[in-house]
DNA sequence: CTGAGATCCTGTCTGC
DNA sequence: TGCAGACAGGATCTCA
């Protein structure tokens, strides 16, 4: 299940298919998130990858002609099996067939979604999104500025994807704890400090997460179908009254937004 | 414009 | 064991 870093390590994982072409494509099931152009197929077929590459949660084919705009959602994710292979799965919706391997995206609950455009930039799903959280444009003045007049919570608006990309219901979590900041805390109401040190681990929590294969809790299928994981280290996320691993005080659970949120009630002020 | 709540979908877990 | 209800890592949409 997605964040950015398993979007990361899904992309790099599919870099052997640079230079290869698509030969042709399966559809069983066209209703993801948005329904599948009727053209996907002949749009895509027999066309190489000049590139693929990550901008936020989606992943973006770069090909001879035109773009695949890939996102995971909330359950999809990839695998790559042999071309002469017959295992499939439940929820097996596309079914790329290359030269001798076969990429194929499984999402069991729909969320996901993928398109083909001929201007990725422009897209819809893209042209509105927010820097990128590792990038220099994600910095302190950049935050301070732009939450000066937002009047939701903060773990609400770094989970904005205008406001800063690849920031999930997880590492929100993680990082306003690493960051001392109350989840609750209304956004115009955090100074140009917390925003320093907020900025910094959220890119802190990203980088070790890619650095640890992109995995955070549960069950995260690498691209050749093993069920091998990483366990990150969650410091707050589902340890509602669990101790606090920094002051010893409990971890409390709220919802917010519709969405659990975690954090210690004596740390984050 | 903003922000809160509903919504898409399937599967798993908890409590009665 | 059955069954209802809550919940799950996303993000758009609808409405006030």
């Amino acid at each position: 299940m997605p964040e950015l870093p398993e979007v990361e390590t899904t992309m790099s994982a599919l870099q052997p298919f640079v230079e290869k072409k698509i030969v042709s494509v399966d559809i069983n099931n066209r209703h993801l998130r948005w329904k599948i152009e009727k053209d996907f197929e002949k749009n895509i077929s027999n066309k190489k990858i000049i590139s693929i590459t990550r901008r936020a949660k989606y992943i973006i084919f770069n090909l001879s002609d035109g773009f695949i705009i890939l996102h995971l959602g909330m359950s999809g994710n990839i695998r790559i099996q042999d071309l002469n292979s017959n295992t499939y799965k439940k929820h097996d919706h596309i079914i790329f067939y290359l030269k001798d391997k076969k990429i194929i995206y499984n999402d069991i609950r729909r969320f996901g979604s993928i398109h083909f455009t001929n201007n990725a930039k422009d897209h819809f799903l893209i042209k509105n999104l927010g820097p990128e959280p590792l990038s220099k444009d994600f910095n302190k003045k950049y935050l301070f500025n732009i939450s000066r007049n937002s009047k939701t919570n903060i773990k609400n608006f770094i989970m904005n994807q205008k406001v800063v990309v690849g920031v999930g219901n997880i590492y929100a979590s993680e990082a306003l704890f690493d960051a001392r900041i109350n989840p609750n805390n209304i956004t115009n109401s955090i100074n140009e400090e917390d925003c320093k040190r907020l900025v910094k681990s959220i890119k802190n929590i990203l980088k070790i997460a890619i650095n640890m294969g992109g995995t955070t809790l549960k069950d995260f299928y690498s691209v050749d179908g093993s069920e091998g994981y990483f366990k990150i280290k969650l410091k707050v996320y589902g340890r509602e009254n669990e101790k606090c691993k920094s002051c010893r005080g409990v971890i409390k659970k709220i919802v917010l937004n519709q969405r659990s949120t975690f954090y210690c009630l004596d740390c984050q002020k």
